[in-house]
DNA sequence: CACAATATTATTGTATACAATTTGATTGTT
DNA sequence: AACAATCAAATTGTATACAATAATATTGTG
């Protein structure tokens, strides 16, 4: 190792490019998802609910790495635009069973430009951003 | 591409790595910054600090990629815990200075050993975690 | 069955983030 | 000098994040 390696320096970690990365990803996102009336946040949610039309919340945390302090209000506030419908499990009541409704299925229709659209000003080969993917779930599933 | 790609499924997004793998390697630090008493963004803050000596709130949200709305409480807490000093230059009273005190330069002793202790959880090989670097300063580059 | 242990969601408290606006200082132009 | 334009930081408002705790329901065990 370099004798003058600063340990401590901005530009010799791996975490700040990470953080500053995803914050500037999420901020491109804002302009689209604005015509959407969603958040980041609620537009992953979205994303899960698309793809799942009902589960719990315990295992949409688990999809998105949210817990109920973040989820309960975010869910409420997507129950209020009329995306999903929130209802406790008859079989267990412990379990708040989170179901898309019609208009958040119709919601995909006007969202399915979006990831091409970020795809653009992303900037990254294909090669690169596969890279980069396999990498980021490398480090995310040994954490 | 395939016929049955799914533009809108989390998994084939490069966003949904990056935004998750932020907050896990945050979380990761949380136990190491906690016995210095300080949160994430107060530590990439005093690693500027530790850096600079001297700084204005601007140049320091061009490095964090921050704007003032997040720096302004944040050093007005990093000044009572006597780490910094915050005045007003002479020069241009726009500018607010921002100082490492003697207290904020000795916590970088108790600070050194954070980076090792990081890295040996982010379980990456070298190689990997360089590639990873660049790419992740190339994609922020061209945001 | 009683009740301790566990599980799931909600709440509370603290700390970001960031867009939009405001406040106050400085600069540029007439 | 007057004053519009610009600049830097602070403030306001909204939305996360997450640890810690509380509230409620279910399960496991004697």
């Amino acid at each position: 190792m370099d004798e003058n390696f600063n340990p401590l320096k901005l530009e010799n970690q791996l975490c700040f490019p990470l953080y500053a990365c995803s914050k500037e990803v999420v901020r491109r996102y804002k302009p689209y998802l604005d015509k959407l009336d969603l958040t980041y946040t609620q537009y992953i949610t979205m994303m899960v609910m698309w793809e799942k039309k009902t589960i719990n919340v315990k295992e949409l945390g688990e999809c998105l790495y949210l817990d109920s302090g973040t989820l309960t209000p975010l869910l409420k506030k997507l129950e209020n635009k009329g995306y999903i419908k929130r209802e406790r499990s008859k079989d267990d009541e412990r379990n708040l069973i989170v179901t898309l409704t019609k208009k958040g299925s119709d919601l995909k229709d006007d969202a399915v430009d979006v990831p091409k659209k970020m795809g653009q000003c992303v900037n990254l080969s294909s090669d690169e951003a596969k890279t980069l993917y396999i990498l980021l779930y490398k480090l995310l599933g040994n954490m």
